[in-house]
Order: C-alpha cells, then structure tokens, then sequence
DNA sequence: ATTAATTTTCAAAAAGTTTTGAAAATTCAA
DNA sequence: TTGAATTTTCAAAACTTTTTGAAAATTAAT
C-alpha cells in the first residue's frame, strides 16, 4: 500500500476509533495527522490534509492542546504557528488516561461518596440494594484510580512489561 | 439524602457519565437502575421511572442484552417479561472490557498490523514517521490485548487486589 | 381459533453535536 | 503607527444521533 492511502486509512480510523470513546472524530483525526508528521505543522496544512475549515482546525488544536496532547512551535523566520503531537505512545496514553481520571473518574467518585450516606432503613431491600451498588462501584472505582495514578507515575513501561511476562 | 433523590442523581450521573464514553445516555440510565432495583422489573417501570417512549427502552434493554449486561427473566405466572442486571462492579467491568475490546481494540490492531508494512524508502522520514507511530501504537495495543485478557480471564479481584497492596 | 396483552419495529420528529465561514481580534514587520 | 498576515470567535447551517409513537408482529390465555 502506498504511504498516501496508508496515512488517509490511519487518520480515517483512528477518528472512528476516537469517536466509539466520545472523543470528537476530528480532534481524532488532526491527532492522528499530527502523530504521523515528522515536522510540524500549520493550521493551513491540517486544514488543506483533512479537509476542513479553519475555524474546526482552530478550536480542535485549541482541545489537543488544553488535553496535553499537542504543543504549539514557534519557528524562527516563520510568521505562522506550527503544532506538533508528542509520538510516545506510552506518554499519549498516560496523558488521555490522567486527564480523563481528572475530569471524569475523580468527580464521579466525589459524588457516589456522597450518595453512598443515603438516609434510610438498610433493612430496606432498596435502600439496601442501592447502598451496595454505590458502595461497590465506589470501591472499585477508588481501586481503578489507584492503579491508574501507578500506571501514570511509571515513566517507563517496566512495570506493565513485566507483569506481562509473568502472566503469558 | 432520601433515596429518592439519591437515585435520580445516581442514574442521571451514570447516564452522563456514559456519555462521555460514547455510551447512549438512555442505555447507561436504565443500567443505572436496574443495578439499584433489588428485584426484577418491566419495561413499563422502566418507562415511567425515567420518563422515556416504550420504544426507547426496548431498544436499549436489546442493547444491553447484547452487551451482556442485562438478562431478560421470565417470572412464573407474570404475562410481562422482567430484566434484571448483574450487580457484581467486578463482573460487569470484565464484561464491558470484553466487549470493547471484542469492538474495537482487536480490529483496530488489525488494522495497524496491515497498514505497517507500507510502500516506500523507509529513509524518507514521512514514511518512517508514519512507521514508527503505527508500530509504536500497534506494540501499546497488543500489550494492552494481552493485559486485559488476563483481567478479564481472572474471576476474582485477587489480582488487582494484591498489585494495588504491593504499590500502595 | 379468537382476542387481548405485550413486545418489536422503524419512519419521522426532535434533540444534540459538529462544522462552516465571515467578521473581529491579534500579531508582527516595515 | 499602519496594514497585511494570521488567529480566534461564534451564530447559523449541516449533519448525526436519539427519541417518539403508532402500526405490525408476537405471545399466551381462553
């Protein structure tokens, strides 16, 4: 296969792929173009790349950025803004995963706290049932975002290498 | 906090959350509560708790059935027929991220498998960006396979458990 | 077999999300 | 400063997804 229709099939599938994980499949798709380009590049070439207007280049680079995904370069001569997207698969998903324990996990967990305290007879088959659900949720979730801070701590990738071997 | 309450804001939050997971909200509310109704229940009192069309629910509960998160339950003497949800986080976390996987990750990788061995100079640095970043995740994905797998296969929480004590 | 209860389907409507593009704001070179 | 290049904003349009509800299909009791 030729490189042109191997980037558009990437950049193609890895937007389905975001949009499957509530991702928006262009935000996908400028990231995956980006991770694919050796240099950075300008809105024009995202714009001209993928087909798109200027302003859905504009305020999807502005989400890539805000998620730590992708950083503006400033190149010397140059008037316009150039982007490029870190390449290290292991740094991209630590990133997605810390930002997505922040904004979703983390909250989500704050609030089965609270719901968890429901007033009520526990010999009550709904309260009851409805306290163990939230309180096991809870637990889980509170484990989940332990390992995750673990995984996210790890620079390297010898711990998940690791437990890997052992279990093949 | 009544109960009633706290139930509203439990399922409106599951709902939300899903959402931003690229689950249908109205799937992830009636999830929601059937993982907090203590017995089985219709798609009437699926209808009325959550104010939706019969329409909406008996598409969703297909849904779910299929995602093998709920079971229909044919309760000895009733005409109607019940639902009900596995209740266990543990089992229904497995059983989420084998279905996704099962979805998504696995022809995903298919995919970067096929798209690796592209055409062309791999001393042209386009063609060995785009090489690199598609092995790159490919190797992240497969890893990634393997561990879940392993999650998945484990019918108790004993693994996580004991890793989360050894880096607590 | 008939009929009433229940479930399923799906076209159309509603709701929600994304994209466009032109105007406003900003930046930078002369 | 001035003005051309570039970036940002955002209301309206396009598109996508979800929901409705009534008709069709199915089920089970008589």
């Amino acid at each position: 296969m030729k490189l042109t229709e191997a980037k558009k099939q990437f950049i193609s599938s890895w937007g389905a792929f975001g949009t499957h994980w509530g991702i928006n499949k262009t935000m996908a798709q400028i990231h995956a173009l980006l991770m694919i380009s050796p240099d950075p590049v300008t809105q024009d070439d995202i714009m001209d790349e993928l087909s798109i207007s200027r302003g859905n280049v504009n305020m999807n680079i502005r989400d890539l950025i805000n998620w730590g995904l992708v950083d503006r370069v400033i190149i010397p001569g140059e008037r316009k803004e150039f982007f490029t997207a870190e390449k290290d698969i292991w740094k991209v998903a630590t990133q997605i995963i810390k930002e997505r324990k922040k904004r979703e996990l983390d909250p989500m967990l704050k609030l089965l706290d609270q719901l968890e305290d429901v007033d009520g007879d526990k010999k009550d088959k709904n309260v009851k049932q409805f306290v163990d659900t939230v309180s096991g949720i809870r637990k889980f979730g509170g484990q989940a975002d332990k390992m995750l801070q673990v995984m996210v701590k790890a620079d390297e990738n010898w711990f998940v290498g690791s437990l890997l071997k052992f279990f093949k």
